[in-house]
DNA sequence: GGCGGGAATTAGAATTGTTCCAAGTATTGA
DNA sequence: TCAATACTTGGAACAATTCTAATTCCCGCC
């Protein structure tokens, strides 16, 4: 067994990306590679670039068909935080994203099993989309040192 | 009086819009009561050609304009739900947003005073975003009667 | 093992939503 | 009344994404 089968045996991707109706292929296995390395809610372009370290030869529009086809069979999240491109995160428990405005970088956080949010009659949720803008540690510390400005 | 005075008397408009650093004008008021007459969570795509109807040489670039100089002094919300045009509100209590992907159609509600999301030590949260996606009543009793399908 | 059909990849063009820019106009304060 | 400043306008520029057409790849079938 070489290693490209066993990553994708050992993460289930193929079976996944299979019963999405997608083919395994190595752009895709390594997209996903790319995804699950560094957790820090890449772009895109992101992706784009460090899928290219690996991968010289491909494309932008093969990292947005493999994101697309990650999404599509439940294996990443695409997060909409801003205005301007959307990141992606796979991290697929139930999670609420914490946004920081100093630093623009993203931290999952865990949700309570009970959102409270009580939806007028007839209404059918179906997914909950829960951004949380602020100020991480850091940057809020930095801000308290240098008095509130910024 | 005139009507203008009256209307921009009556909403506090010019006010706000001198306390936030900007002067009222009457593209300015026109674009807020457009947001004001249909509550429907329009783009600025919308608001535009609503806001043509009565002032026809109305640019796109004012309306962007407008609306962010309305954003800033606190009159309206900028509403990102999806990838794509960004769509405004003019509620500004504390509520979230029902996004129905059956009709594309947005809805305030009502926020519970506790979200009972535990922030890690240390993050300071500042402006909770919160999207639920899901089938309005009229959507998922079409749904329903189609057995499901849609 | 070769073949045909469908899916995936690629580069680049097209599209969409938004912002920027330069020129002209209006408003404000001195 | 004048200068400074803000606002509006149309169009250009820009960024993110999607589409397109030409290969290339892979799978099942003979």
């Amino acid at each position: 067994m070489d290693r490209a089968a066993n990553i994708e045996c050992a993460s289930g991707l193929g079976e996944r990306l299979a019963r999405g109706g997608f083919r395994f292929t190595p752009q895709r296995e390594h997209v996903y590679a790319v995804l699950l390395r560094k957790r820090d809610h890449p772009t895109a372009e992101q992706v784009f670039i460090r899928a290219k370290r690996e991968i010289p030869e491909i494309s932008m529009a093969t990292v947005y068909n493999c994101l697309d086809a990650l999404v599509k069979c439940g294996l990443a999240r695409q997060v909409t935080l801003e205005r301007g491109a959307a990141r992606f995160c796979p991290n697929m428990r139930e999670h609420c994203h914490f946004y920081c405005d100093g630093c623009d970088s993203v931290f999952d956080i865990d949700l309570p099993a009970e959102t409270g949010i009580a939806l007028p009659r007839g209404y059918r949720a179906e997914r909950y989309d829960i951004a949380i803008h602020g100020r991480c540690p850091a940057c809020a510390t930095r801000q308290r040192e240098s008095g509130g400005r910024n």
